[in-house]
DNA sequence: AAGGACCTCAACCGCCGGAGA
DNA sequence: CTCTCCGGCGGTTGAGGTCCT
């Protein structure tokens, strides 16, 4: 058997509030306060509304200090960051944002900036060893990690035979994030997406796109270019990944779901930042909890600066 | 102009944990 | 220690608005 209800549903109104039950809640708790008792305010301040229902009015829409309208892109930026320290805890990242409620974090996230960041191109691009190398420098957002290599002299790290590969990261001049990972390829997110990567999974995408028959030669230096973006789609669906295995780059939809020679699934459907690789090479973990991970060469780009393509 | 699809966000639901009896 | 009550929270819903065809 449940929990009794809160109050007695038949006898108390619901939907949305008018104008004169704003005005006697928001009169009530300016002159008498909550009393500690939502339960009992209700009844307290005339009002046949259930005491939770008053107070998420009260806490969501009447309370003087919130803030209504849009949200800025310093806002943007805390949500995103929070979210990708601790997940979906509205209250703690709102409490981040003075003003601001949990359930409008909630609904912004859900409704705009989870689309916004999905709608922002994805692009691998692999350069070949004869191509001009970027002049680098470490992104100072990554400075505070001090996993985080950067390569100054040469732009190929040898790699250590005992040890996973390195995953470099370094920006070139115009700010544009690089990561190198062999003596054979360079990885330009010339827009990245936000999430954590593995030595392993840098070192796949390096290997597979490498190989595969995907990639799109798209302009006259020979560099091809891998695109993941969605341009072009009149919508975005909440889930759009792409798979790899030994042999090629592909969407999901053209995998066979018995593929079991899939090496790695890199889910951007914004379970982000946790759900972003996964696999038999693949290692899954929460942003907040790889500093205490056996794998050193984890990289955290929660925090790397995304430019507009 | 109409109607269906999609989007937004206020409000509700039900669970959980803390406080106090 | 157990039980009850209540506040707080995250997930979900659905009405109303907007956009698209």
């Amino acid at each position: 058997m449940g929990r009794a209800p809160c109050c007695d549903k038949a006898n108390v109104k619901r939907g949305p509030w008018s104008p004169e039950e704003d005005a006697t809640l928001k009169n009530y708790v300016e002159t008498h306060g909550t009393g500690g008792n939502w339960i009992a305010l209700p009844k307290k301040a005339g009002l046949r509304r259930c005491g939770k229902s008053c107070r998420l009015r009260w806490l969501n829409y009447l309370r003087p200090d919130i803030k209504h309208g849009g949200f800025t892109e310093e806002e943007d930026n805390i949500i995103c960051t929070l979210y990708a320290q601790m997940g979906s805890r509205w209250s703690a990242i709102a409490s981040k944002l003075p003003g601001r409620t949990d359930n409008d974090v909630k609904n912004y996230w859900n409704t705009k900036l989870k689309k916004k960041i999905m709608a922002r191109k994805v692009t691998l691009k692999t350069l070949t060893h004869n191509d001009t190398l970027p002049s680098t420098s470490t992104p100072s957002s990554l400075t505070n990690n001090q996993n985080v290599k950067t390569s100054q002299n040469s732009p190929f790290p040898s790699q250590n035979q005992n040890s996973p590969p390195s995953v470099l990261p370094v920006l070139d001049a115009n700010n544009a994030l690089f990561i190198t990972n062999n003596e054979k390829s360079i990885i330009s997110f010339d827009q990245t997406h936000h999430g954590l990567y593995s030595p392993q999974v840098m070192d796949d995408v390096v290997s597979q796109i490498g190989a595969s028959s995907r990639i799109i030669n798209n302009n006259n230096n020979n560099n091809p270019m891998l695109s993941l973006s969605q341009e072009g789609s009149s919508s975005i669906s909440d889930s759009s990944s792409i798979a790899m295995n030994n042999n090629n780059v592909s969407h999901p939809e053209q995998q066979h779901a018995s593929d079991e020679s899939m090496e790695m699934l890199m889910d951007f459907g914004f379970g982000f930042p946790f759900d972003f690789a996964n696999g038999p090479n693949c290692h899954y973990e929460r942003v907040g909890e790889f500093a205490t991970s056996s794998y050193p060469e984890w990289v955290d780009f929660s925090y790397a600066d995304i430019k507009p393509h």
